[in-house]
DNA sequence: CTAACATATTCGTCAATGCGTATAAATAAG
DNA sequence: CTTATTTATACGCATTGACGAATATGTTAG
């Protein structure tokens, strides 16, 4: 009855991690459950290039989406491999570290402290912290 | 005089992580400095293929190479990024529990025991352990 | 010098990936 | 129903990467 554990692919899953926009979704995301508009509004990169790497990051189980009317809400997953969660962990801690990084971070906090103030922001919901953020 | 502490590329770094292959042949390096002759022999590939995979890695900052008259003898090193690493090292303890990657292991070990069994490495010098396994 | 050996690089091909543009799909509002 | 809004996908194109085969480079031996 004992599932057979599929032999994680490791190569896919550092693939999925050898992006710059993908790194930068990723920290973005951190702790929280977080909108898309929002992720475009802050990386100021086109929509479709945005939900194109949400979606390589979907399959690649990193992070999990969910419907909210309108809007799709994507949060990190941690992988059920201990290596790929552990490595996943250590490279979000790193992310916090980044100049680049903390930069796009203050850009998500100043366009949360005022949506209005983003045209394409008006009522969007907010990013809201994920219980357990680092778990499956 | 303080050198610019080159902003280190992430995305580049799990990159390299992002090959199987490559994967395999820091797994086989570990702690050890080994000829390219036990590389091509135990992963049963091509030799341009594992030399294009090495030259990859070094390019990473990921390798170095010693010459030893005729032979090369690649190792790890750790990049000077701590958080990379951090997630290297993170990652060479997860490789060591991966079954496919303790295979590749014992089949070095097995090689190792009698290189004269093996046709190409009649002569090769042996692997050898590095002192400061992790440290550039 | 030449020959043999170990390793690196080049070349041509193919698949995968990233991008912008355009369009589709899903939902909400009127 | 139609329209607007949010997100996803399809298309065409350029770049990158991986591969095998062939070739080049570097080293040692004779």
């Amino acid at each position: 009855m004992a599932g057979k554990s599929s032999p994680f692919q490791m190569d896919l899953f550092f693939q999925a991690l050898g992006d710059n926009t993908r790194l930068r979704l990723l920290n973005l995301m951190g702790n929280r459950e977080i909108c898309v508009c929002y992720l475009v509004e802050v990386l100021e990169q086109g929509q479709p290039k945005i939900s194109r790497h949400l979606a390589y990051l979907r399959r690649a189980g990193i992070v999990a989406a969910r419907r909210d009317g309108k809007w799709m809400h994507y949060r990190i997953v941690m992988p059920p491999n201990a290596g790929a969660a552990q490595v996943l962990s250590q490279t979000l801690a790193w992310l916090k570290e980044d100049r680049a990084m903390q930069a796009d971070r203050a850009r998500l906090s100043k366009a949360c402290c005022n949506p209005a103030k983003f045209v394409a922001l008006q009522g969007a919901p907010l990013p809201v912290p994920v219980d357990r953020p680092l778990e499956s």
